[in-house]
DNA sequence: CTGTTAGCGCTTTCAC
DNA sequence: GTGAAAGCGCTAACAG
């Protein structure tokens, strides 16, 4: 808030009685200029309280900022509450603070990522937007994009099989071709609904989604173990909460026939799952078995804890801020595990 | 990835057939141009895909970004781990959201302010940053700054009155003018050693730190109370996590004559040392009384329950992102109040 | 309402 | 080694 003189480049060259040219050089290019003359400039420049170029000017000359965004797939809120995400930030921010590259958050409810591209370097997008607009614009953006938990085009990506994973929990659960399923899914649906869903929305979005995958997984296990899934026995949850869980888990509870089977695509969905089950008087598993999606702490510290997909979400942040800072264009699949809790 | 023409106002000027200063109206300044050549212009560039001014280039010309540094007391992944900056984010993020202001992360164990300074409005600043250095940087910048939990001279800033909170909490604690009393102290060095605090330091970064204006309400109530501290009863901690606080609950409880009284600057501090009571096989509040700070949820779930100070830090972060909105120079003093747990 | 132009602060040839 | 000058993409003042 002091009011000094604010230099520039150009206004302490002068008084310097040196050239831009110089000056410039002396903080980005120490090749060009004798070691005393550079020390010299420096410790100036110190004095008079200029801290170097103009980073903004410099981005707009360079094309290079140094700054990253990172795309939520919903608001900033979004990344503090969910344990999830937030060892993926955790992953990513250590591998950017390590090399000096800033964070910019960018919520997935915003509508044009265009606000910031100019200003970043590229993009980080966790798991897709809440806005499919945003999933259009990063599509076509000119900036490097990574991607974790789901697929844009040709960009690099991270994430695991989630296919496969979803596969082996369900055959996990299922212990008899009698077995009534429900799957309480996550984001099946654009809607910001929770509902049960009987049709699949076939965009490309949609498609290439971690749930829709999921889904396929769980089907298949379901299929190969002869087993039924009833077509009104699959729920959309917009958002992985305790709130939007709670609904969806009454309505699975109290549908007829019940359930013995709760496939969750999240352990939060899971543990509300649970709770339900408990207030209905119901055990776990004896009664019905739940298995859950993601292998956050407190699924494996519940009672009964949570059998489910563990996988590691911070080392999923650091991948994918090393693809990012390796310009990578590669996808990884990063390895889970079947954590085997007591819940089924 | 796509590798269109990417264009430029001027570019797109020279194709419409118009000025520059047209196109550049069409997407600042509506009231420059009629209505329908404005819809025109506007429509074109989306047909040929440009997206509006470039942003790097108009912050540098008009010296305004809509980016606004949050400025850690540590590192990025802090952000994510503790509770009460968690919520400070979030009460930060919604508002700025609100505003369309993007949110630049800056950690707390950066060295340069500088390296951000020129990309955004300015800063909120949360806690004192671990680098003394920033805080320094922080006092001189030109950019508009807001504190919480903190003051920098003459800024803005947000926080609950500490002196009187610590002189409140600690009243409750007291029962007896022989009460033997241990302070779990955060951060009152510079240190990042967990270590007995026999001398506080004079720098005014300290003087103003919230640490030690909450000893200071700790140390005038155990002298209205006619309670002695022992000069070696006061412990630093570098942050705030169970690590720490196990070690110096551990030097604490270990120390004769034991303490009867733990005052602990955060709850994490207070949990940990209830854990370590429990595990000496000592019970809270019989034979040892703790009260914590700050009122996280954990806190209160706990058995026993915290007693300690609740602040809303989610209110703190919106007030500050708000003064920070209105170009406010004002500080703000917001309500605390006592929660009476079952820890002492 | 439209077009020309200076300049935001910097980097980078290129000639000296 | 150094300095002059063009230009990154844009905005705002001003003249038309």
């Amino acid at each position: 808030m002091t009011d000094k003189k604010v230099w520039t480049l150009k206004s302490v060259a002068k008084e310097l009685g040196v050239s831009n040219a110089t000056v410039s050089n002396a903080f980005n290019r120490p090749d060009q200029l004798s070691k005393n003359k550079r020390i010299d400039i420096l410790e100036s420049c110190k004095k008079l309280g200029y801290t170097g170029p103009n980073k903004a000017a410099q981005s707009l000359r360079k094309g290079q900022s140094n700054i990253v965004a990172l795309v939520l797939p919903d608001s900033l809120e979004y990344m503090v509450t969910d344990p999830v995400a937030s060892d993926f930030v955790k992953g990513v921010s250590s591998v950017l603070e390590k090399s000096k590259v800033n964070l910019l958050l960018f919520s997935g409810i915003s509508d044009n990522i265009n606000t910031v591209a100019d200003f970043v370097d590229g993009f980080i997008c966790y798991g897709s937007p809440r806005n499919p607009e945003l999933i259009e614009q990063l599509r076509v953006t000119s900036k490097k994009v990574v991607t974790a938990d789901f697929d844009i085009d040709r960009n690099a990506s991270v994430g695991i099989d989630n296919e496969k994973a979803a596969y082996e929990i369900a055959k996990l659960a299922i212990k008899s071709t009698n077995d009534e399923v429900a799957i309480l899914g996550l984001r099946l649906l654009e809607s910001d609904l929770t509902c049960r869903v009987y049709e699949l929305p076939m965009t490309s979005n949609a498609l290439c989604s971690i749930s829709h995958q999921r889904l396929n997984g769980y089907r298949q296990a379901l299929k190969d173990s002869n087993v039924n899934l009833r077509s009104d026995r699959v729920w959309n949850l917009p958002k992985s909460n305790h709130h939007f869980a709670v609904i969806a888990a009454k309505e699975a509870l109290t549908s007829t026939p019940r359930p013995d089977v709760l496939l969750c695509m999240s352990d939060i969905i899971a543990l509300a799952a649970v709770k339900e089950i408990h207030a209905m008087g119901l055990k776990v598993p004896e009664d019905i078995r739940v298995v859950g999606f993601d292998g956050i702490d407190e699924a494996l510290r519940s009672t009964p804890s949570i059998t489910t997909v563990h996988q590691n979400s911070e080392e999923k942040g650091i991948k994918a801020a090393e693809l990012f800072i390796n310009r990578a264009t590669n996808s990884v699949v990063i390895s889970y595990h079947i954590e085997h809790g007591k819940s089924c």
